[in-house]
RNA sequence: GGCGACGUAGCCAAGUGGAUAAGGCGGGGGUCUGCAAAACCCCUAUUCACCGGUUCGAAUCCGGUCGUCGCCUCCA
């Protein structure tokens, strides 16, 4: 299994230190709505896990939450909050948002404000061992203090000051020095410390969490493209001076970013659509598909365009997944084995996705072949959603075939499939209604009857298909209990109420 | 200005020295169907931004040109 190491600019060979691989990717600064960068980092990492557990081994994963910074001192300022009020609100649609992207939870999720101990400790131990000083209530991290300062980042001291903004704060001895520890204005959140009161600065934080929670050596540090200058860079600094050990981390990953249209989407652009839009529009099984479809380490463009085929791709594999084997699962089977090869081969090659879901449509292409061939796929079936369920962390539904004893003259023991939506029992009680009437139809050999009752259920998001077991139900979307009443309406369907209780009546 | 990445079909996207350039979406034709849908089959890049070079052989390596993007400042 190969990896690409930032740090080393290529590909290695992937060997943990021990059994339990030390994962630890940025989190989050609670002080608004997370969006679509946000989602692919989240995925990425979280099929990174999946696949490492997949391939046996045991991942610790840390993710910390940054609740004290700038930003949410501004923000929480700006909503007339307290910084815990706003971090614990922003932190909640956090998970949330990571919930309904099928993100796995990680293992410790560790709050900056409830490490300052550990961050004191970190930062006392850096003074003390002369890599970093206190001046007027804050302290900084002295970078000339370390030889190799930019070697994450690929660049020297000298080339980042070319452009880099001078600082004022003329209590710096270096413009590149950076802040440990900020000393807090009147009516700011602070905790005391050996400088005075303040907060942590923002890279210290990462650097006394993964310390404490993972140790000396991580084997996974991961992050965004973008986090690779200062921040992962300033880590390095921090880490390796404290522990006096090297690596701070083994291998360094970091996704490329999101853009949208022209420009990377952020939050200082303004140009950003959240997780909770885009879940609003879209499937998060199609959200992941999206993500997975490039490699990780490019950047993606977010466009309608892309998510719509992603919708369509994920529409692919559910109804492979969802389809009967044509022998009951007793005939001869399917060959799975090289399809499982090549997705494994290109997870090894540093996480290859768009090649492992290549190999999981090639698979979807053979299971349909087979079935309609006659071999049983039911092995198949179960090896598609592993590999799709486990490693990337897809969440297709699963088809709901309703039994009826006795067969009827309509169709209501028809299959269903539900692709996305709630299908309440009024709905469902209406849209067999509507099935029903269309079967009477189609075996009175009315079609143009028929095929509106399909056409205009299609449009309410409700597409009839016609197969041996009768007709397939397939929701797309979810339309409302009024719409299919005035369809019924119109067809000359209509609840009535008899001495036996409320009853379907078609009305001449 | 410095550092880095990228430019593959209508769109998205793998492939990074060798035998027919994955896969998805979209489009066209066919089989099936009352008609559809789904599924399957066939077609949709003689060619990988452009120009030169290395090589028996290059989308893949080297040099140059053009274009796009990221980082260098808060950011996943």
């Amino acid at each position: 299994m190969k990896v690409y190491n930032t740090l080393s600019a290529q590909k290695e060979e992937f060997s943990p230190q021990g059994d339990e691989v030390k994962m630890y990717v940025c989190g989050v600064t609670p002080y608004d709505n997370c969006h679509i960068g946000h989602a692919m980092s989240y995925i990425v990492f979280d099929v990174i896990r999946r696949y490492l557990q997949f391939r046996g081994y045991k991942v610790k994963y840390v993710q910390n939450i940054t609740d004290i910074d700038d930003k949410i001192i501004d923000r929480a300022n700006q909503l007339g909050i307290t910084t815990s009020e706003l971090a614990e609100r922003y932190t909640s649609s956090y998970f949330a948002d990571m919930d309904a992207l099928n993100i796995g939870r990680v293992d410790v999720y560790p709050r900056a404000t409830v490490e300052i101990p550990k961050i004191i400790e970190v930062i006392q131990g850096l003074i003390d061992k002369e890599y970093a000083y206190p001046a007027q209530g804050s302290a900084y991290f002295r970078v000339r203090s370390v030889p190799d300062y930019g070697k994450l980042a690929h660049r020297s001291l000298e080339s980042m000051m070319a452009r880099a903004r001078i600082e004022a704060g003329a209590e710096k001895e270096h413009p590149m020095d950076f802040a440990l520890w900020k000393a807090s204005k009147p009516g700011e959140p602070s905790w005391a410390s050996p400088w005075g009161q303040g907060r942590p600065g923002w890279h210290i934080e990462c650097s006394a969490m993964s310390l404490k929670y993972l140790g000396d050596t991580l084997d996974i540090h991961g992050g965004g493209q973008d986090l690779i200058f200062p921040h992962h860079e300033n880590e390095i600094a921090q880490s390796e001076s404290f522990t006096g050990s090297k690596p701070f981390v083994k291998y360094w990953l970091h996704n490329g970013l999101v853009q949208l249209g022209e420009d990377k989407m952020s939050k200082s652009l303004g140009n950003l659509i959240t997780i909770k839009e885009a879940l609003g529009k879209y499937s998060t099984d199609a959200i992941r598909i999206f993500v997975l479809s490039s490699h990780y380490r490019s950047p993606i463009t977010y466009s309608e365009e892309g998510l719509e085929a992603a919708e369509n791709a994920r529409e692919r594999l559910v109804r492979v997944i969802s389809r009967d084997d044509p022998t009951g699962g007793a005939g001869k089977a399917l060959d799975v084995e090289p399809y499982r090869k090549q997705f494994i081969e290109a997870m090894d090659d540093d996480f290859n996705t768009p090649q492992a879901l290549g190999a999981l449509f090639d698979l979807a292409r053979a299971i349909n072949e087979a079935a309609d061939s006659g071999l049983s796929i039911l092995k198949a079936q179960n090896v598609l959603p592993e590999l799709a369920r486990n490693v990337l962390g897809l969440k297709p539904p699963i088809q709901t075939i309703e039994v009826k004893p006795v067969a009827t003259e309509t169709s209501v023991g028809s299959p269903t499939l539900i692709l996305s939506a709630n299908p309440t029992p009024e709905l469902e009680e209406r849209v067999n209604r509507l099935v029903e009437e269309r079967s009477r139809c189609r075996q009175a050999k009315q079609w143009q009857r028929a095929d509106e009752i399909r056409a205009r259920l299609a449009e309410l998001g409700i597409v009839l298909e016609d197969v041996p077991q009768g007709t397939k139900k397939i929701w797309r979307r979810t339309p409302s209990v009024e719409t299919l009443d005035n369809l019924l309406e119109e067809l000359g369907i209509a609840l009535e109420d008899t001495p036996q209780g409320t009853v379907w009546k078609r009305k001449r």
